[in-house]
DNA sequence: GATGAATGAGGGTTCATTCAT
DNA sequence: GATGAATGAACCCTCATTCAT
């Protein structure tokens, strides 16, 4: 966010409120969010917000455009086409849950737009575009494994995906309550290197191909 | 919410301010939530949300420790502790699954003390007192799983019990965007029945003793 | 507007507000009218307004609608139906040149809602009912001049009105544009005797029957 | 206002930017108007309307001299010297039906300016210099018909020419209130001939000398 | 002569909350 | 226990205008 006022230079500005826009979002949702607190975070009027983004529910939808481009962007950098198919899986797993880790932003801004019933994505098609080759990736390594008679057959990639997702998803977006109820603070890196084990345990061991 | 409007009826009041609340923060989130809409739901002035209450924050949080203290006493309601551990840990994953779907303001109201991070589960001793017996009993199911040989070792109730809400969680909450996302209709029938057994099949084989 | 603040009485409130804002209306017209100022002059927090009425058009539409039914009133208590027919439509004419002058605001917030295409004025059952009696009196009266050989047969009563407040209208609703262009104050009491005389001798000139 | 943008032609870029003006000040009243409107409606940068003509308030000046201007050398054009008087009344009549008809926006730039008290047009001088000679030209034609012995003496012609526009003036420039008002379409064609009829006889009429 | 980017004041409206009865 | 009236802060957004190129 480092220079980000005023010297004319419409790509930095766009990206600047994009930026403070994201945190904002993630911080306090759609409705919390404030579109002084964008502004005065990227250091712009607040005028320009709605220049270069019409208005709050477009800028969001911007902000989630972006967020989910730089996961999809990450996750085609795997490159599991080339990994044996039980390492392929584990690299996936434990990819999602860092990247969930290192970007809670993006887990918030799920919340949010499922909490708007899923009004912004709807209306874009640049969201979902950008997840046809994720699923085909995932096809391909389940089929790689049922040849090898290293995985159970019938996995629906979809399926899998949604549960990779969800060890690390529900653990890391209820982390307050779930610590509290607990008593145990989920947070702490210990907690954390254990969560991490387990998730590639559970799914790893649930595809694994059963014995006769 | 019959009857909720007028005659002097303190507990039915309240009850209904609840009710009405529940739905409220469930649909729009804390933030979003209208305390005006609250009352004319309960058919309420809006003076006694304050009277009862003291304000939306507290009514927040009765609401949230209403929700936690449904769904322990119906997870008590399963008497998993008399089941044949791999038929008490199908059930009670089914149950999970079950609950999540029929009751989506619980998750609703999760993502929302979360965005707050937990401000008001923090202050409330009765939201960490429910918890504790649901830990012990899948400690015990667990354990006895492990003693006849059909569970592997090591498995922690807490992490367990994370991974069976997650399956769920992911799928449910973020209903609208993954949706849109695959192109398909998650919330069909057809997809939910699949999803169940998915889920099901995904815990169970991930607990399950390895053959060597 | 004496003691319009706060006391609790929401007749005198609401009355309060619909007088400041008939002549921030007035004098600024729709768009230019400003609710800060409507509450300022009201004595009333701004919050009130809307309270009381809605939003800003909505007040608008009733300023409009207590502007109607008062110069309708007036027109009724004239009692056009017992006095002789030339004498009723001098006194017609008479009473609407007087009304817009004493009532400038009626002129401008008809300018300023049929500036809005008559939005407001089309949605309102109220306005419409008030007119009726208005045209059935000058129906009658036609009738009863006719009659007598004193006017010209075929007058349309709704075409007469509008002749007579157009007299009055283009004078007054222009007075700033006209009395620029012609170089005299056509406010000054002198011009606006001068006028008076006119359209009552143009009026009643133009429907007086033709000797044949 | 084809071929409005770009091409470096400051006569045409001015005359594009003064024609978008006139249409949006008639449309949306001075305060209702939008810069940014105009601007794209004469296919032209923003910067130069403030270019041209200094700001909003002077474009509003320049689209009201315009305007001004355009109705007098029409009306000029009448020739109504060379007229018998009666016929050259009715011409005039006629005439200014049909101009304010066929020009809506001279009507509702009239009204805007008098919302302003004469902001604009007391500061012009060209606006007061326009009008001399239609007076003197009414003046001619009254005369004349005195002489002859059709008119009645004693008329002004300022007086005469309020009239005459007033006739036309209430009943178009409230078209919409007064459609409304009186349950019929004033501007279904069969009204606007019927209007036209009317508004000729009256003044005619009115002018014409009383038999003794 | 022409442009896109930037500004700050203020627009209507909504909010949770409290007062007086 | 219950009610309608009142409050003021703040929210999203828009405006005419100007700057730098």
């Amino acid at each position: 966010m480092n220079r980000c006022n005023g010297q004319r230079d419409p790509k930095r500005s766009r990206e600047c409120i994009l930026v403070a826009a994201t945190a904002e979002f993630a911080r306090y949702g759609l409705g919390g969010a404030r579109v002084d607190r964008i502004a005065t975070r990227a250091g712009a009027n607040k005028r320009m917000l709605y220049y270069y983004f019409g208005n709050k529910d477009a800028l969001f939808l911007a902000v989630l455009e972006a967020s989910y481009a730089q996961i999809r962007s990450a996750e085609l950098a795997l490159d599991l086409d080339h990994l044996e198919p039980r390492a392929a899986l584990r690299r996936l797993v434990a990819f999602t849950w860092r990247y969930f880790l290192d970007h809670p932003e993006f887990l918030t801004l799920l919340n949010s737009e499922n909490l708007h019933r899923g009004r912004h994505v709807s209306q874009s098609r640049r969201v979902r575009e950008l997840h046809s080759p994720l699923v085909e990736t995932l096809r391909r390594l389940l089929r790689r494994g049922e040849r090898l008679g290293l995985f159970r057959r019938g996995v629906d990639p979809v399926q899998l995906y949604i549960s990779i997702a969800g060890e690390g998803y529900f653990y890391l977006s209820n982390r307050y309550t779930l610590s509290r109820i607990f008593g145990r603070d989920l947070m702490a890196n210990v907690a954390l290197a254990r969560r991490a084990r387990h998730n590639a345990r559970m799914i790893v061991d649930a595809l694994r191909k059963q014995p006769r």
